[in-house]
DNA sequence: CGCATTTGACCGGCGC
DNA sequence: GCGCCGGTCAAATGCG
């Protein structure tokens, strides 16, 4: 604008008006009518010519010409004045920007320190407050060998957290226990979870220790869940869903899962697959693997809890996405119970994911207006047993699929819909120009008394923002080819993740480091969900954007760049993210018993 | 032989 | 109290 002014005021034969104090000056030849809307800092140029008009140079109009050279040095001088009240505002908003930063980071320090503050008195031994319910629903796990054999072999004395998980190893409970302020000194051999750093319980969750035969320590754990069932309910129930085309049996989300069991839903002839986190052995985290009964295409997963054990970058992404997503459910399910204050944070995921959790700085408004998110009801209702929010990645946003999919009446459901507008094929998406925005919806569940719906607006009209996710988006430029240029958009995301509070951004920046590889990831061949394809897919993909559409199966997902809003958000249409829906690049899973593929040739067992 | 998967049984929560 | 359902366990089975 300003390059557009100067360039104006070279020509001669110009005159600058501001239109609230000037309009209407007449009498010149050639003008230019420079509107300022000093309120939005953003100004347009109109140029009108009025060639009928133009002086003859050849005139011997010599006053004429004084007076017009008169005219441009005034001219210049307002527009320097024009220039320089652009700085004014200029540093002014970026003032109101960081003086917003910083209140923002002062807030959340207070929100994590008021949380570090009923940790403590809760549990003094505990000082993360990222600990996640979900997390400490693990609480007595140790690294220790296969749980049967522990089991068996376990004959001291045994501290039961309440936990089924941590059943089968009586150790485990020991391992808690010495965390624990209730721990007996006396208990026998307690194994260092390797990732014991990350393991944490919440003090509610942390209960005396108990002697019990090996023989029934799993009685005596199931009774102390009975006790202690109200305290963990909640804790218990934080899910994150998501919601993706898939053609394999399962998704690649980085981690190692171990099948532990398979049921057939009602509802759904699919059968539901369950999953153990088997990257560290007191890993708590689990999913459910679905297909979506009405889409056989879209492949449901639901994970519960946070691991508590280093994950590769790609595992990483996923998550930091489902906690970032579960923290919003924390979140307000906090505001409901101040007994679970504490964040839900995954521990060892990261600690971006950490920092977000407490981060939720959510504005809140009564209209869906952009950058502001819609509750209807500020917290979600802890009587539900699984409020569950919904990642949906899926192809063009049907908000049936939300109605849907959270069935389950007990739930309540938040969705994080990240299905791109109808008319955006995600077949033919294109990663090259798919990068500036973005636009993050809320799925409405109007059945759902604990549902919100609302829209955010990321990039909208905060530009640090806008430049932290430029930056981030950019590194994934298509131009920029391969692992380096995905090791530093994970970074990148990561960091992006780490700085803002932001909860949703957190998720999505998350959800784009999932989709847009698992650099560092160190897939086992053994397990069923160790693949590293589909980042490695995605890569290859994203190296050669124009074989994207040719991806049978799971195609790649990104996050496409599009001026256009999402036809369901009534939302602005600049700088708003716009996550396309995708299916994404997820490797067949050696699990043969995983729901199979709509396409492929099913078996259920 | 070790490990992962399968699958029937079991348990607890919830609704009627 | 009973039945349904979701979730988990653990023995059986399969595979490398």
């Amino acid at each position: 604008m300003e390059t557009d002014l100067e360039n104006s005021a070279t020509l001669g034969n110009i005159v600058f008006e501001e239109k609230i104090n000037k309009s209407g000056s007449s009498g010149e030849e050639s003008r230019a009518f420079i509107q300022i809307n000093k309120g939005e800092n953003q100004s347009h140029i109109k140029q009108e010519e009025d060639s009928s008009k133009l002086p003859s140079p050849n005139k011997k109009d010599v006053p004429t010409i004084l007076i017009k050279e008169h005219q441009i040095e005034s001219a210049k001088a307002k527009m320097g004045e024009v220039k320089e009240e652009n700085e004014r505002l200029k540093l002014l908003l970026s003032q109101i920007v960081k003086d917003y930063q910083s209140l923002q980071m002062r807030f959340l320090y207070i929100l994590q320190q008021e949380e570090a503050k009923k940790s403590t008195k809760a549990a003094p031994s505990h000082q993360e407050n990222e600990e996640s319910d979900i997390i400490s629903l693990s609480l007595g796990r140790n690294s220790g060998s296969e749980p049967k054999k522990e089991k068996k072999n376990i004959s001291s004395n045994l501290v039961s957290n309440g936990k089924e998980d941590e059943k089968p190893n009586g150790n485990e409970g020991l391992t808690l226990g010495l965390e624990c302020k209730f721990d007996p000194p006396g208990s026998t051999e307690v194994e260092k979870n390797p990732s014991s750093e990350t393991s944490l319980g919440k003090p509610e969750e942390e209960e005396p220790t108990e002697v019990c035969q090996p023989s029934k320590i799993l009685k005596t754990v199931r009774n102390r869940d009975e006790e202690d069932a109200s305290e963990q309910m909640q804790l218990k129930k934080a899910r994150v869903s998501v919601r993706a085309r898939c053609d394999t049996p399962t998704m690649n989300d980085g981690c190692q899962w171990r099948k532990y069991g398979q049921k057939i839903a009602k509802g759904n002839p699919r059968p539901r697959a369950y999953y153990r986190c088997t990257v560290a052995p007191t890993c708590p985290v689990r999913k459910q693997v679905q297909r979506c009964a009405e889409d056989m295409s879209i492949l449901i997963t639901t994970y519960e809890g946070n691991h508590n054990h280093p994950l590769p970058l790609s595992a990483k992404a996923m998550a930091s996405t489902t906690s970032a997503a579960a923290s919003v459910l924390q979140s307000q399910s906090s505001s409901s119970q101040p007994g679970l204050g504490t964040s839900v944070s995954a521990p060892s995921t990261s600690t971006s994911s950490a920092a977000n959790l407490h981060g939720l700085n959510f504005n809140f408004a009564q209209n869906s207006r952009p950058y502001q998110f819609y509750f209807p009801n500020s917290s979600i209702s802890t009587c539900n047993s699984h409020p569950t929010i919904t990642l949906d990645l899926t192809a063009p946003a049907n908000y049936s699929y939300f109605s849907r999919f959270s069935n389950v009446p007990r739930c309540s459901s938040t969705c994080l819909n990240f299905s791109s507008s109808p008319s955006s094929s995600l077949e033919g998406f294109n990663p090259q120009t798919s990068w500036n925005t973005s636009h993050l919806t809320f799925g409405a569940f109007p059945n759902h008394k604990n549902s919100f719906i609302g829209s955010l607006n990321i990039l909208g009209r905060q530009p640090p923002q806008q430049h932290l996710y430029q930056s981030c988006m950019q590194m994934t430029n298509p131009t920029r080819t391969h692992q380096q240029s995905l090791s530093e958009t994970i970074t990148a995301a990561t960091k992006a993740i780490t700085s803002n509070p932001n909860l949703i951004r957190s998720a999505l920046a998350a959800a784009l480091t999932s989709f847009v590889g698992n650099g560092g990831g160190v897939p086992r061949g053994n397990h069923s969900g160790s693949e590293g394809k589909w980042g490695e897919s995605l890569r290859q993909k994203t190296a050669h954007p124009a074989a994207v559409e040719n991806e049978v199966g799971c195609a790649s997902s990104y996050i496409g760049k599009c001026s256009c809003m999402n036809p369901h958000q009534q939302q602005p249409k600049q700088g708003s993210l716009l996550l396309f829906p995708t299916s994404l690049p997820f490797p067949t899973s050696k699990s043969a018993s995983d729901p199979p593929p709509p396409n492929n040739s099913n078996h259920i067992k």
